[in-house]
DNA sequence: GTAATGTGTTTTTTT
DNA sequence: AACACATTAC
């Protein structure tokens, strides 16, 4: 096969491209991916580089999984197997799976997610006697991951500690990785900073990766962060063959540590780079991209690129404006409909938004309307409390110092095992210096104990016994399938006889087929490797494109795909922008590049809808449309007719769209108040009070609902 | 030791 | 509105 046919010429010379740093800036639907599949196999079949001698670095599994079938599909068989390609925290967890136990790693390490770090921040603090209310949880575990972001370590971070706060955050850090050391567990940033460490410490084997890599590639990579930054750098060292590919208007994980300097800058890193810009789009319509560019346009310090397309001007780019959630839902619900009644299928169309919280009413309405839909992300599959419960099982057997997967386990099902019994095994794991695991083995840790529940203890140590004898040469999937019946989840489960526990069976079975799936596709077939693979997978992960159904997700999951139909649901000042960017630096550029996002995932049409009113919390609250729609010049649009709207006596607007600034004006009934637009009138009720007031004015022209927080309403006279 | 009940918190975004 | 967590009742 050609592997240069069809490339445009930049596309060609960035796949061609022989040694040395290569930059490739890539616009939205330029072709990005194609050129990093295409050079892979360039270098593999025209320069002779074994597989085996790459790695690349992509931001999801999913992107990882495609390129290589798309590589294999280049170049026959199951060539690119041997290539490394995956995320950072893939590639990092095998590099420390290999090596990790020079450094003090054990290779059975655990990775704990959000909810298990956050447990061990808080019997962090717990030991330090610090109370919750003044160090949030939540707080000092962020503040622990952006300074990991950064490549610091407890110690360096504690040095440079300028505020009480961070000083809290550093004792706090100290507590936090000496217990996770203890139970060897890593987090997600421990996985890129331990492979550093051991680089850092150990010169023979950041040698030995060096050596081999012969190409490093990285997508996605105005989305690095600093410590990924560093990795990168070490790992191309020795023959400094990098390519890295991404769009600094793409850049939107920020808050995540990444570090859009990192392209921006690439240049300044490698003089002799070389510099290739993707600028034609063959994805959007020219509309589409019009109203993507005049958006992004507000930005300040972008790296200037003029993306254009040769695609048809297409369909006006669709806004509506709904009278709350549902109505919202319900409307693009509808169109879906009316997608599939032209023709078009529902895999066709995404339904996008800012929060995960949006999801909820979407999934409703399409449930009411019978239209067959998938949720990306919210609650996950992983992180579901059954999957979590059987895990915690296989983590113990993979790990046997996992006292947090212990105490769950020990959880469920019931057998009779409390705090009290728990007690009494940490009291002496404390004393003696061993596992929670190992307490239990030691007869000595259990004086005072009652029979029974010495009984149940042996019987508990028996099923992770019997469990870690199978893993010894059985494959993920059949121990998991010995683990369903031999810890008696299943048997729970059964006797529950409900609806819920049937699903919840039902979801342990997918993940015993998921083990099956990793297994066929990796080629890693033990339980350890799939533990850490699964701790690591992603949201959009499990997006399914060959299922015929509408999907959801939101802005930041969606980056990488396309689609023929995108709805951007949720489109209002405090949502889309999102209030938490408004009082950070660079936050609403932010807030900005993810709409723009949004936009370029659209190839023929985009919907933007906003609501007039949106449940916060559960109760309702009045939105004011997005700025970013005022961005988008009119003449590439078209509004929906309003739905006929159920006779609410009036609706709610802003009247406007400036935010008040200062302090809060009270009206009473009976005041005289004017308004930039409407003129002077006279308030009719007040309804609530502080932030979320509506006020009722009469003015000359008509009878107005106004949200105090952001009507332009001043006191008259 | 466990289930039922109450209460406070939550919503950015995710590897 | 939904969930985690704490308290209470058994």
């Amino acid at each position: 096969m050609d592997l240069l046919a069809d490339l445009n010429p930049p596309q060609r010379e960035a796949v061609t491209h022989g040694g040395g740093p290569l930059l490739v800036l890539a616009g939205a639907g330029s072709g990005k991916t194609r050129v990093l599949v295409h050079r892979i196999a360039y270098l593999i079949r025209e320069h002779a580089i074994p597989p085996a001698r790459i790695v690349a670095v992509t931001f999801t599994n999913k992107a990882a999984h495609e390129m290589r079938q798309r590589i294999d599909a280049l170049l026959g068989g199951s060539v690119a197997r041997p290539i490394w390609i995956g995320t950072f925290h893939a590639i990092c967890s095998r590099i420390l799976r290999i090596d990790g136990e020079r450094i003090g790693v054990p290779t059975g390490f655990a990775i704990y997610d959000e909810e298990d770090q956050r447990r061990v921040i808080r019997d962090s603090l717990e030991a330090l006697r610090m109370d919750e209310r003044r160090f949030p949880p939540a707080v000092i575990h962020a503040m622990i991951g952006r300074a990991k972001d950064e490549a610091l370590d407890a110690g360096r971070y504690a040095a440079r500690a300028a505020s009480f706060l961070e000083e809290a955050a550093a004792r706090v850090w100290r507590v936090y990785q000496e217990r996770m050391r203890a139970q060897g567990a890593l987090d997600f940033d421990d996985l890129i900073g331990e492979v550093l460490r051991l680089f850092d410490d150990h010169p023979d084997v950041l040698s030995k990766y060096q050596d081999r890599f012969a190409q490093v590639l990285v997508d996605e990579y105005q989305d690095t962060n600093h410590a990924q930054y560093l990795l990168v750098r070490s790992l191309s060292g020795r023959h400094r063959n990098i390519t890295v590919v991404g769009d600094d208007d793409q850049s939107i994980y920020k808050w995540r540590g990444a570090n859009v300097r990192n392209i921006l800058e690439f240049e300044r890193d490698y003089p002799d780079a070389t510099v290739v810009t993707l600028a034609q789009n063959y994805r959007s319509s020219k509309t589409i991209l019009a109203a993507a560019h005049a958006v992004i346009q507000h930005n300040p310090h972008r790296h200037p690129k003029d993306l254009w397309t040769a695609n048809d001007p297409g369909v006006p780019i669709t806004i509506h404006e709904a009278g709350d959630g549902g109505e919202e839902a319900r409307f693009v619900i509808d169109e879906v409909r009316a997608h599939l009644a032209s023709g078009g299928r529902l895999r066709d169309g995404v339904i996008l938004y800012r929060t995960n919280a949006q999801s909820r009413v979407l999934e409703e309405e399409c449930l009411k309307a019978g239209v067959p839909y998938q949720v990306v992300g919210s609650v996950r599959f992983y992180e579901r409390k059954e999957v979590k419960d059987i895990l915690a099982y296989l983590r113990l057997v993979a790990n046997p110092s996992d006292n947090l997967s212990l105490r769950r386990a020990l959880a469920t099902p019931r057998r009779g095992i409390g705090d009290v019994t728990l007690g009494r095994l940490a009291a002496y794991a404390a004393a003696a210096e061993c596992t929670l695991l190992e307490a239990m083995r030691r007869p000595e840790a259990l004086q005072d104990t009652p029979r029974a529940t010495t009984g149940a203890l042996h019987a508990f140590l028996k099923v992770i016994d019997d469990l870690r004898a199978l893993s010894a040469d059985r494959t993920a999937s059949q121990v998991i399938t010995q683990a369903l019946t031999l810890t008696g989840y299943q048997q729970m489960l059964e006797a529950e006889a409900t609806d819920d526990a049937a699903s919840r069976l039902e979801n342990l079975r997918e993940l015993i087929t998921v083990a099956q799936e990793v297994e066929e596709s990796t080629g890693e077939v033990g339980l350890i490797a799939f533990l850490q693979h699964l701790a690591l997978v992603a949201d959009v992960d499990t997006y399914r494109d060959d299922l015929d159904r509408v999907t959801l997700m939101t802005l930041h999951s969606v980056k990488g795909l396309e689609f023929p139909v995108v709805f951007l649901t949720g489109l209002e000042e405090g949502l889309c922008p999102h209030a938490r960017a408004f009082d950070e630096e660079g936050g609403l550029d932010e807030e900005r590049r993810l709409c723009y996002v949004g936009f370029t995932r659209a190839k023929a049409r985009l919907v933007l809808t906003h609501a007039r009113s949106r449940a916060i919390f559960g109760s309702p609250s009045i939105s004011v449309p997005s700025r970013f729609l005022d961005e988008i010049p009119d003449d590439l649009l078209t509004r929906a007719a309003p739905r006929p709207v159920e006779s609410k006596a009036l609706s709610v607007t802003a009247g406007g769209r400036s935010h008040r600034r200062g302090p809060l004006v009270h009206f009473d009934v009976g005041a005289r108040v004017r308004h930039a637009k409407f003129g002077e009138g006279e308030v009719l009720e007040v309804e609530g009070e502080g932030e979320g007031t509506i006020v009722t004015v009469r003015f000359p022209s008509a009878v107005k609902r106004l949200a105090l927080t952001y009507a332009p309403l001043e006191r008259a006279e």
